[in-house]
DNA sequence: AAGTGGTCTAGACCACCGA
DNA sequence: CGGTGGTCTAGACCACTTC
């Protein structure tokens, strides 16, 4: 079989995710019971729940006790969703744009913030200043494993989505991502940057996205004027 | 023993949680192994590790393979699930505490901020000071449709939670909610009640509740301090 | 009553970390 | 190397939904 290293479940995951984007399965589908599952992919029960319930936490899934697992009728809402700078001022009627403040290439990601990717080896630094519509809104850091991706660092990232190389070019599934959002104020070198007051606070947003093998493949790390810009979500009990 | 009808897992969570609120177990401490925590409650490691499992999802512990499972480190984070004030405290392992600064009831909700709750007839106002280990950390607006929920307007809601009344007497199941969030500055006001200085940014949260009818049984408007604030989400492509 | 997900067990072996 | 979490098995019974 096509096992490798890859654990069971995973598999399982990515087969379900791939009949729901085939079409296959469409929301509000029934899936196969899970001891038909087990059964049918020839592995336990235990394992299949396993998978399942990762799905369920992603909200492409939904248990219901004593009835079935079906696909998740209203997909991830729209705060759910995770978007690149230039789809997000899409989104909201704005004109996106972007000026390279910094790229390097750090050969030595040792004391750095990026403790999860301490053993990624070399790293891209990206700074990048973003607008909506010829303002500055936000500055944005991405750090990417350039192993991974081997001539990323000679794309003209002024005009291209990052998320695009990644998902064109690189075949990379971008799957979720971890936010950490702070308040703060400007240090005095962000809010020349931004062309704000040192009196407008603003977000800070850590962000780690994984791809389909959870594997991180970028932290970035985004500064977001406060008067500009807001965020919104949906949350589930 | 004292099984009755709760789940041997979720018998464990509260343990482990009720461990970390007494301060038994403090952020970075090491948790006993999963074998061990199965042979001293008398439960398979299958069971153990589901409990670890949804805690790890709720950031409340953090696993290292190879190392061991330790509390984790988080100051306040706000969780990817939709919970009270209390439930986010207590996951976090600290005291929630309120006072009541102002309990009104509005008979004609007209030109006010909730447009959505308009039809709903007369509202409950419910401003309260939230406590965390006794030091203020928000500044909780509540506005609910009384009409709904009759009698509401003589709890004690200084010593118990919105919710756990909703759910547990008014038979409400809470489902989801949204949630707009803004950064700002305090007024002279919320500073006061805070006790922060006025160059101290804040979260400003506007939050729509509904049940699993999608009706709308809540409204808030919430200051977060933004020194002892912080939120994570985890959003999906 | 039949079929589904929910909980639980007692093992096994693998992969990673730290001394 | 020993100890930890990570994956996996083949069953069992319970609780809920549906008919």
């Amino acid at each position: 079989m096509s096992s490798k290293k890859i654990p069971l479940y995973k598999q399982l995951k990515q087969i379900i995710i791939k009949k729901i984007e085939r079409g296959e399965l469409k929301p509000g589908d029934v899936l196969p019971p899970e001891r038909e599952l087990a059964e049918l992919f020839e592995m336990s029960r235990v394992t299949v729940r396993q998978a399942i319930s990762e799905l369920v936490n992603e909200y492409v899934l939904v248990r219901r006790h004593g009835s079935g697992t079906y696909v998740a009728e209203n997909k991830i809402p729209h705060g759910k969703k995770l978007k690149s700078f230039s789809e997000d001022m899409s989104l909201r009627g704005m004109m996106p744009g972007s000026k390279i403040c910094e790229k390097n290439i750090i050969t030595n990601p040792s004391a750095n913030m990026a403790a999860e990717l301490r053993s990624a080896g070399n790293l891209l630094i990206l700074k990048r200043l973003r607008l909506a519509d010829l303002e500055p809104l936000a500055i944005e850091t991405s750090m990417l494993p350039i192993n991974r991706f081997p001539g990323i660092e000679d794309r003209d990232f002024q005009n291209e989505s990052l998320y695009q190389i990644l998902e064109d070019e690189y075949n990379i599934k971008i799957i979720k991502a971890q936010q950490k959002i702070e308040v703060g104020m400007p240090t005095p070198q962000e809010s020349e940057l931004l062309q704000i007051n040192y009196t407008t606070p603003v977000f800070r947003l850590r962000q780690v996205t994984f791809d389909q093998n959870d594997t991180i493949i970028e932290i970035a790390h985004s500064v977001y004027r406060g008067d500009r810009y807001n965020i919104e979500t949906e949350i589930y009990r």
